[in-house]
DNA sequence: TTTCATGCAAAGGTTTTGCATACGC
DNA sequence: GCGTATGCAAAACCTTTGCATGAAA
């Protein structure tokens, strides 16, 4: 999934935000690597070379933005800082393996972990929101190096 | 899963690891904090009392190397800092059910997500050696007050 | 022209590190 | 005694915040 700048402008001026610059590009930073999991950082290191006036909290605070806003979704892979991708909108969530040898990161879709979610909402008397599956282990290309 | 002093010891000898007064204080906390998912500026505060001159860096050192040898579990449940508990030693793994509304951290088991971990591991062709399963929803009490 | 966004720098919180001292083996 | 562990303080790191300026609506 890719948010274009019309339904950026759209999310932001729903809720009387501003549609500047920075923002936009900040966005296009995500729709040219959307198969990565971008940390602030990253973010701010491949705008700086295009907007080199912009600063890195204004990163943080637009990212925060549009995980607000639904366009993008924080997440933590345990490396002490927070990442961000593009909101899935499928029906399934989708989510990690991490690789703990070269820390690669790829994705899977589970259709299982509805049903293994409906079952622990009503064993526990919780009602799920949201969940967040990661396995860790070794991927194959890691595994045929050896 | 409880820890004694003897495991701790024997665990520590063999990887040439002394056995200090401040590690054995530590690992009294989490037996006697079962329950809980302790920080590192839990445990601090919870041995200050008894050792009034550790240090916070030694809390750190401690865990770190509790969880190498693994007596506990690092985890992170979002909160912008690492929790530990003791590793459970069952064949099925316990995960996670968070509040957001209270922040209630609760544990369940689960028998399902082996099956799914098979299925995940075979479909990518990757090598799972761990999991992390949570669920962020409202507890029965939080769902109780509204 | 009003209000929100930005950039910068400083502060905040968690974790790590350097180093002299103390202590387990 | 040798080598690791400790305590303290400082630094490192990611992230947030205060504030004056600048720009979008």
């Amino acid at each position: 999934m890719t948010y274009t700048y019309e339904v950026l402008c759209e999310k932001l001026l729903a809720k009387d935000y501003k549609l500047t610059p920075q923002r936009e590009t900040i966005l296009r930073a995500f729709t040219e690597h959307g198969d990565s999991h971008l940390s602030a950082e990253d973010v701010y290191h491949l705008v700086k070379s295009k907007s080199p006036e912009i600063g890195l909290a204004t990163v943080y605070r637009t990212v925060d933005l549009f995980a607000e806003l639904g366009i993008l979704q924080k997440m933590d892979f345990g490396d002490g800082r927070s990442r961000y991708e593009f909101t899935k909108q499928e029906e399934h969530h989708h989510h990690h393996l991490i690789c703990i040898n070269c820390h690669k990161v790829q994705e899977f879709d589970d259709d299982l972990l509805e049903t293994l979610e409906a079952m622990i909402a009503r064993k526990n008397s919780f009602k799920i929101v949201d969940h967040d599956l990661k396995f860790y282990g070794i991927c194959l290309s890691c595994q045929e190096q050896t």
